[in-house]
DNA sequence: CTTGATAATCTCAACGTTGAAATAAAAGCA
DNA sequence: TGCTTTTATTTCAACGTTGAGATTATCAAG
């Protein structure tokens, strides 16, 4: 035990407190060790994307549509419900970021195809720009994230997260 | 390979698009394999968090408040500003959630010290009766989300974001 | 065709959070 | 003491999401 590595960071504080304050379920807590740091760092990361979001005059959620838009390819247009399926929001939330977006000329609505009831979401000239700009910022913000940390060993966690994943369901 | 072990979540789909449309900037991707994975398992933690708050009659960040002060332990009392460090909300947030939390009788606001600027949020009774029995089921669901998962693959996916979240400061 | 069920999207009130400004108390300093 | 700065909490309007219900269109029988 030369002590370089053992720092400890917010979730060993926290499991620590419990151990004291609970040492009869402390058996219990070793899921806390996993799920509490993802939700810490999924709030490191949100903050990440709001902020490069915000630097392109857009919301959080605006850049969730634009991704999805920009990364299923030509036509960039996919319906609104493909777009709830792939954003983990409910449907009101959707049609109001289409609303807003609409209204920035980031998207345009579709109504052209046999099905009356879809609606179509393209991206438009100025939200491919956005995107593409931004994509490039974003990238560059996730990389800063990562970049104290040896290179295989984020491969290595992002392989354990995948395994969870897909345990749970969340396949393609 | 034998193909057991390739199935694929949703983030190698959502990469396997990127790639295919920004063949350009395919390398700086690398990033997204590990945080996107934090992003969506934070969505479903989320959510699981909610569920067993709700049935408990609380809100999900009133839940968060109330493990806070258990694990603190005696005498479950801390100052706001306490509350609003571990819970990485704003301070407005704080506010709400104890004036909710007060009218639900889990909390009493306790100004009786040196310093008459700082309010110090006590557990009662009642909402020690809660947290107790909402703990249980907290941690019996977040068992049941990693069930399908190797222990052992648990714990090093564990170790490998508490690296990640330490080089980002996320330190007591 | 007509009816009933299913599907896709939109509507809207309620909700919790944000973020900046306001309030009030304490600390530092002349 | 008087004055300024800092600290702790609260206020409040704006914002985005939720979630149930309404709307409109398609599909499947009969």
């Amino acid at each position: 035990m030369t002590g370089v590595a053992e720092m400890g960071d917010v979730v060993d504080a926290i499991v620590g407190q419990w151990a004291k304050e609970r040492p009869d379920v402390v058996e219990d807590f070793w899921p806390v060790e996993l799920l509490a740091r993802v939700q810490r760092l999924a709030r490191v990361v949100d903050k990440s994307v709001k902020t490069t979001a915000a630097a392109h005059g857009i919301e959080h959620g605006e850049f969730d549509v634009l991704t999805i838009l920009q990364r299923s390819g030509p036509p960039y247009m996919l319906p609104a419900g493909a777009l709830l399926k792939a954003s983990m929001v409910t449907s009101g939330a959707i049609t109001n970021r289409i609303d807003r977006m609409e209204a920035k000329g980031l998207v345009e609505r579709v109504r052209e195809g046999a099905d009356r009831r879809t609606v179509k979401i393209r991206l438009t000239e100025h939200g491919h720009e956005v995107i593409r700009v931004a994509l490039a910022d974003h990238l560059a913000a996730y990389a800063e994230l990562l970049a104290g940390v040896d290179r295989r060993l984020v491969e290595q966690t992002a392989e354990g997260l995948r395994q969870v994943l897909e345990s749970l369901g969340d396949t393609a």
